[in-house]
This record gives C-alpha cells, structure tokens and sequence, in this order.
DNA sequence: TGCATAATTGTAATGATTATAAAATAAAAA
DNA sequence: TTTTTATTTTATAATCATTACAATTATGCA
C-alpha cells in the first residue's frame, strides 16, 4: 500500500492538480497491478465513492495519460486498459483465461530496418497465446 | 494486379471456399497495402459490387484471420484493420498523417524474460510516433 | 462573501461491431 | 430437370465502449 502522499505529489510532479478523485484512480491503478478498462475502475471505486460518475474515469485516465503518467494498454480489440509501471516492458495476453501478463525484453538490442528519421513516440510489443499455466492444465 | 486464379487457389489452401464476395476481398486486401479497415473495404467494394453488404465484409474479414489468411493490425483503439503481408514485421502509425508504415525488425534477436513454456499465437510490435515525412515538414 | 475557474456529473449521441433471421445462391439428391 | 439441403449473403436491430455536451458542484482567490 502506497502512502497518499506520495501519490498526490506523483500528480503534481506529472502537471495533474491532486484533487480526491484523481488521487484514489491513480492509486487504484497502482496498487492493482492488473491492467485494469475503465468500467473495472468504476466498479470498483464506486463501492468507496458512490457519486463517482464513469465521465470521470474517462476523464481522469485521458488527462493521465496525456501527461505520461499512465499508459493505455490496447491489446484487445473491443476495451482499453491501462497500466501505471514506467518501466519498459511488453504484454502477453492468455487466449484461455484472459489474464494479462507483463514481461521483460532486451530493447537495447531491437533494430528497426525503414525508420530511419521516424519520431517515436510510444512502442508496444503484444503477444497473444497461451499462458503457461492454461498450458500445463492441457 | 494479381491473377483471380491465384487468389481462388489461395483462399482453397487456406480451407475457404472461393465465392465471388471472398475472391473480390481478398483481391483488394492484397492488392491494396494500406491496412485497411472494414469501412474502407466496403466503400470501395461497394462500388463494383453495388449490393455487397457490410455484414458480409464483417463476417468475411472473420473468416479469413480464423483461417490464418489475413491478420487484424490493433494499432488503433477504434478500428480494426486488416493485413495480407505474411512475413513477420511491425506496424508504425504517424500521429500526424495517419499512415502505418510496414518495418522489418530482427526478431531473432529478440529475447523474452518470463515467457517460458508460453504457447505464441501472434507477436506485434506497434509504434506510435511521427513519420519522416511530417518530422522534415516542421 | 462573491466571483472566476476547474472538476465532476448525468444524459444523450456516436460509431464500430455483433446478433439475428430472412432471402438468395450453390450444391446435392432424386 | 425438379426437389431438397446446405451455404452464403443481406438488411435491420441490438450492443456496448467511448465521446460530446451542458448543467451542477467544488475550489481558490479578491
Ligand atoms: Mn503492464
Ligand atoms: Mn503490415
Ligand atoms: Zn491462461
Ligand atoms: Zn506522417
């Protein structure tokens, strides 16, 4: 559990005015390390915020994200997610029980052949399969 | 242009019946190299197959990835898009004209950590950033 | 306190995709 | 060729995540 303090000043560090709501969202995503979509946010914030409005989730994650505090995970087609690490990392997604999982890959050593000159601003690397634990279940 | 026959036989190895819609689908897709989306096959289909349907472009576009014939490109979060390339390479989406760029990578080099005894189906890599051409635009 | 600004809310609109059932077409059987 | 059956295509309605918008509430400051 993260202090809130130390989520409040995070905002303020990313140019986010700490008001309660943006606090308990970003802290939310934090301390559930589950790429979680917008109406998983809302349901659950809503059982502690009960006047909590599904705009301000909307709202919230748009603002976070346009600020690089937050990153938008959109490995399925029909919902986005969203993700607070910062470190680099890619997404695996369980065809079988859904589960998304974050792994770790040697980008130092990644070329790119026809982008020379290309500006990036956002790279995402997404696998879709079998997890290892659907996989041994045969 | 590509020989109606060829694709005919395409479509029969990839275990799908050759109707006239599929054959005319198929053609644009591979003919066309611009990742495009459902909306834009249909429209520009509908033109010379002035009764074709939606529907059947939705559920054609279906069949063909179950098949393995073609593949869905997720670089946008509101629109699937379509890809008949079948070698392995990326995606790059400019934020400023829109256009994704094909690029080859080297993805034997590219060593997963944490991944082990994962069942791979399909591997993306989506880059989101400015093109070449809009960057020397200032 | 009173005013300006920012944040939040509720509702309606949008738009891509899917579901469904009827119609048209193709293939198989008689 | 006719009849029957299966497949493909169509049109329309439903779904559902996201966005637009305008009203309401909260916040900060003179
Ligand atoms: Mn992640
Ligand atoms: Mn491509
Ligand atoms: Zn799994
Ligand atoms: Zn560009």
């Amino acid at each position: 559990m993260q202090l809130i303090q130390n989520i409040s000043d995070e905002l303020i560090l990313y140019g986010i005015k700490p008001s309660y709501h943006r606090i308990k969202i970003y802290e939310y995503i934090v301390n559930n390390n589950i790429h979680p979509t917008v109406d998983t946010i809302f349901k659950t914030l809503s059982n502690e915020i009960p006047t909590l409005s599904k705009t301000t989730v909307y709202n919230t994650l748009k603002l976070f994200e346009e600020q690089k505090l937050i990153k938008s995970v959109n490995i399925e087609e029909n919902e986005i997610r969203y993700d607070a690490r910062k470190n680099i990392h890619g997404h695996f997604k369980c065809e079988r029980c859904g589960k998304i999982y974050d792994f770790d890959y040697n980008y130092n050593d990644l070329k790119y052949k026809g982008l020379e000159h290309f500006i990036f601003n956002k790279t995402d690397i997404m696998i879709k399969g079998i997890c290892k634990l659907c996989a041994s279940e045969n």
